[in-house]
RNA sequence: GGGCCUAUGGGCUAGCCUGGUAUACUUGUGGCUUUGGGAGCCAUUGACUCCGGUUCGAAUCCGGAUAGGCCCA
C-alpha cells in the first residue's frame, strides 16, 4: 500500500500491520488498544502530564456518567451535543428517573462540583485536568485514532478571577502545546474558529490543526475561552477582596488520541510506522546475529548491550527470538522502532555495534565503549530530522490566494474575508472546503473579501479536512 | 434519515449462480536444521455470524436478526 497514492488505505493498513489497535471489537468506532499502541499513547500522555504538572495543574478524575439535569443546564452546549451522546436509560431492570449521559466532554460533570469547590478568590485560579475516555456517537466513517466513538481524551479546565487572567491561561496553553508538539515532531497551526463552528457554549474557540500528507487538515485539539458562559448557569462564583460575589471566567483545553493518529500519518512510510523517539515504545531494538559457533558469546553480548542501554534510560527491546535477522528487521520496521542495533561476531571483534536508522535507512557503527551516548545522539538526530521533514511538508501546503481561480487541491488556503457568515457558507458549499477560522496571531490585512468583494480587514484559513 | 453491498480457521481467500467430502496462501503449534535483509523440510491445530424455513440433504436457495462496509441527504 502506498502512502502517496492512497493515504486513507495506507493509514489503515499500517495501523493494522503495526498492531497498534485491534478493530475487531464488535462495536463500531470502539477499538481495543493493544499493548504496543497503548505504550505509544501512554508516552504521549506522559508528556501532557509533565507539561501540565509543571504549570500548576492538578490531575483529577471525574465520573463517566452525567445526570441529564446537569447536562442540560447550558443551552448552547446541549444543543451542540444532543445528537451525539450515548444515554443510559436503565439500571438493572429499572428505568431511571433521571437518565444518565456518557460524557462527550466533562464540563457538565465538573462544573457542579466547581461551584462547591470555589468560594473565595484565594481558591483561584483553579486548574485541573484529566485523561479519560469520552463518548461521541460519530455518524461519519470511523477510522482508528482519527475518528472513533470512544475517545481517549485529555481535558484541562480552569477557573479565573477575570477575563485577563483567563487570557493568560490561554497563552500558557499555547506554550504547552508547542512543547508537546516538539516531542511528537508535529507541526501545527492555530486558528480562531468561526462563530458558527466554535465549541457549543464557548465565547471563542482556537482550533489546533495539522496537515496530513494528502493535504487534508486534521484537528488535533482545541482551546476554549468560555468567559462566564458556564459559570452563570452552574453558579460558579467567588467572593472577591471587597466581599462582592462574582462569576469565574473559565477556559478549557482538549486533545485526544488523534495526536497518535497524526503522528502516524505524518511520519510513517510505505514500510510501516516511524515512531518519533520521544514517544516510541521502544527507542532501540537490539538484534543478536548468532551463528552455530558463537551463539553463547553473541547472546551474552546482546543481553549486556540491552541492559546497558536500559540503565542509561533508553527504552530498549532485546529481540532474541529464534528467527532469521532479516525477518526481525522487517518486523521492527513495520513497528517503527527508530534505531536498530545489530551485534554479531564481526561487531564484537571490532568492538562496535552496527546501527540502522529507521527514518533514513542509514547504516553505520558505534563504538561499544560509548554505545549509550552514541545511541542518544542518533535518536536526537532522528527527532530533528523528522521534525524538519514534517515542517517542510507543512510549509509547502500553505498558500495565500486572492481569487477562487487559484484554489488548488491539497493546500491550506489563506485569503481575505469580510467576516460574514453568509460568505463563509457560500464558500464552503461552492468549493467543498471548510473554513478553519482566522489566524490566531492577528495579522494586519487590508484588502477585499475573496467571496463578496467587499472590504475585508482579516484573512481566513480554509482546507479540506480529514 | 434514504438506498446499496458484504459476512467461510487468527489474517486473506476459493466454493454459492447449478444444494451432496470446504480450497489455496499466510499465521499458530511440535520437531530437525539454520541464522549479517522475509530460510528449508516433516508433522499438526484451527472456520461456513445467528435464528427460522424449504429439502432425504443447506456454506450454497428463501425469510428475519445481528455486525461491518459503501453511496446519497
Amino acid at each position: 500500500m502506498e502512502k502517496e497514492d492512497n493515504f486513507g488505505d495506507w493509514y489503515l493498513d499500517i495501523v493494522e500491520k503495526a498492531n497498534l489497535s485491534d478493530k475487531r471489537y464488535p462495536v463500531k468506532g470502539m477499538n481495543v488498544w493493544t499493548p504496543y499502541g497503548w505504550k505509544a499513547m501512554s508516552n504521549i500522555d506522559g508528556f501532557i502530564r509533565k507539561e501540565l504538572d509543571a504549570t500548576g495543574h492538578d490531575e483529577v478524575c471525574f465520573p463517566l456518567m452525567i445526570p441529564e439535569t446537569e447536562f442540560k443546564k447550558e443551552k448552547e452546549h446541549i444543543k451542540g451535543f444532543d445528537s451525539e451522546v450515548y444515554w443510559v436509560t436503565h439500571a438493572g431492570l429499572n428505568e431511571l428517573d433521571v437518565k444518565l449521559v456518557l460524557r462527550p466532554t466533562s464540563e457538565t460533570a465538573m462544573y457542579p462540583m466547581f461551584a462547591l469547590w470555589v468560594r473565595s478568590h484565594h481558591d483561584l485560579p483553579l486548574k485541573v485536568y484529566q485523561i479519560v475516555n469520552t463518548f461521541r456517537y460519530e455518524t461519519k466513517q470511523t477510522r482508528a485514532f482519527m475518528r472513533v466513538r470512544e475517545i481517549h481524551f485529555f481535558e484541562s479546565h480552569t477557573c479565573h478571577v477575570s477575563e485577563e487572567d483567563a487570557q493568560r491561561q490561554i497563552a500558557e496553553d499555547v506554550d504547552i502545546l508547542s512543547k508537546i508538539a516538539r516531542s511528537l515532531c508535529l507541526p501545527y497551526f492555530l486558528s480562531v474558529r468561526t462563530d458558527w463552528d466554535k465549541f457549543p457554549g464557548a465565547y471563542y474557540t482556537i482550533g489546533i490543526d495539522t496537515v496530513m500528507p494528502n493535504g487534508r487538515t486534521l484537528q488535533i485539539g482545541s482551546i476554549h475561552q468560555y468567559r462566564t458562559n458556564f459559570s452563570e448557569p452552574y453558579e460558579i462564583t467567588y467572593e472577591d477582596e471587597n466581599g462582592e460575589h462574582k462569576h469565574v471566567h473559565q477556559t478549557t483545553y482538549g486533545m485526544s488520541e488523534r495526536l497518535l493518529g497524526a503522528v502516524i500519518g505524518m511520519h510513517s512510510d510505505d514500510k510501516g510506522l516511524i515512531m518519533p523517539p520521544d514517544i516510541a515504545p521502544f527507542q532501540t531494538v537490539v538484534i543478536p546475529i548468532v551463528s552455530k559457533d558463537n551463539r553463547q558469546q553473541v547472546t551474552e553480548a546482546a543481553r549486556a548491550l540491552a541492559a546497558e542501554l536500559s540503565v542509561c534510560g533508553i527504552r530498549t527491546k532485546l529481540d532474541d527470538r529464534d528467527a532469521r535477522p532479516g525477518s526481525k528487521y522487517y518486523d521492527w520496521e513495520i513497528k517503527g522502532v527508530p534505531l536498530r542495533l545489530e551485534i554479531g561476531g564481526r561487531d564484537i571483534e571490532n568492538g562496535v555495534v552496527t546501527f540502522a536508522r529507521r527514518d533514513t535507512g542509514e547504516k553505520g557503527t558505534i563504538s561499544l565503549k560509548s554505545v549509550a551516548p552514541g545511541a542518544e545522539l542518533l535518536l536526537s538526530m532522528i527527532s530533528a530530522s523528522l521534525r524538519e521533514k514534517a515542517e517542510m511538508s507543512h510549509m509547502s501546503k500553505m498558500e495565500e490566494i486572492d481569487s477562487p481561480d487559484r484554489i488548488s487541491e491539497g493546500k491550506i488556503l489563506k485569503f481575505g474575508w469580510c467576516g460574514c457568515e453568509e460568505c463563509g457558507h457560500k464558500f464552503e458549499d461552492t468549493y467543498g472546503l471548510k473554513i478553519l477560522g482566522t489566524p490566531y496571531l492577528p495579522e494586519r490585512y487590508e484588502g477585499r473579501c475573496m467571496i463578496c468583494g467587499k472590504d475585508a480587514d482579516r484573512t481566513v484559513l480554509a482546507a479540506r479536512t480529514m
